[in-house]
DNA sequence: GCTAAAACTTAGACTCGTCTAACTTAGGTA
DNA sequence: TACCTAAGTTAGACGAGTCTAAGTTTTAGC
């Protein structure tokens, strides 16, 4: 009992972390932020294409909830990435790096939902938990989620 | 055993969400990074004012892993959004709405780490994606996470 | 096949959070 | 107490991601 909800303000005090080992931890926030913008568009791009056959800007725009010209641009920078591949006026496909970037991210995006459905929340929730939740997840994180729906779905 | 594993790929169709509703997401987390320096400066600052007395540019600096004008930068953006106070030259302080927004981040912040951790997760992990999840947990999520932290203490 | 509406792009602005270079202040030590 | 060094600030640049306003292209309906 005496690590019993350790958490709470009452029973913790402040335990001093190395200052490089936190910082580590600041630069791999700013690096998956930096990465989150072409993650969350090939996913969009992959489900729109797999819906539709396609993916058009406007529909991109709106289930991202932007304006039109973030999305000519954003997509510019997939180009230039090599993630996407377009012509002037057209709808937008996923180059071979594209895809798999696409298929890992809606892996992932699925295995958080579903962790976070596990521990009872709503759908609503637990989508837009999620959408954030997720670019923060790291491998060994992905997997104890993975695991622990293991568990609770042979436990009924 | 139909829904089991339904998060893996092969037993996973696409469903096609509400364009609002996702875009209800993507602006959640969006609204949760215009927050995110605000709170881990405040979160940071008083655990220095803990640690120290006091929280200054250059420890915030380290422990952030950027550099000082940075820091001044942002901190003089806490000051006008009433979250600090302080003099030129001298340590940060934190105002009321500074405190208590950063006991507010401290709590959640471990809560997100204690529960990482019952998942078996080795603490640089828990500690590392517990900095980026953490703004992305609404207070649905928190809660389950403390319920299912109640559960595993009691389980052993 | 014309034409109006919808879709898309371009141009340009803005905020945020970062940086480097250069300057100023504070404080400990000789 | 004077000075040197560490700490802090200022100035200015930059990229990312958003926007509005205005232009261009495509497309669908007549
Ligand atoms: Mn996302
Ligand atoms: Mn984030
Ligand atoms: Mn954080
Ligand atoms: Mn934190």
């Amino acid at each position: 009992m005496s690590k019993l909800q350790s958490y709470e303000r009452e029973a913790f005090e402040t335990v001093e972390r190395a200052p490089e080992a936190q910082a580590k931890g600041f630069a791999t926030v700013r690096r998956a932020h930096e990465s989150e913008m072409a993650e969350d568009y090939v996913e969009l791009i992959a489900e729109l294409i797999e819906l539709r056959g396609e993916a058009r800007p406007v529909e991109i725009a709106e289930r991202l909830g932007v304006k039109s010209p973030t999305v000519t641009k954003n997509i510019s920078r997939l180009k230039a990435a090599g993630l996407v591949r377009r012509e002037r006026y057209r709808a937008i496909f996923l180059t071979d790096a594209g895809r798999e970037l696409a298929e890992a991210c809606r892996r992932r995006h699925r295995v958080v939902v579903a962790f976070l459905l596990s521990l009872g929340i709503d759908e609503e929730t637990a989508e837009r938990d999620a959408e954030g939740i997720e670019h923060h997840v790291s491998t060994t994180t992905l997997e104890a989620f993975e695991h622990a729906l293991l568990q609770s779905q042979s436990g009924k």
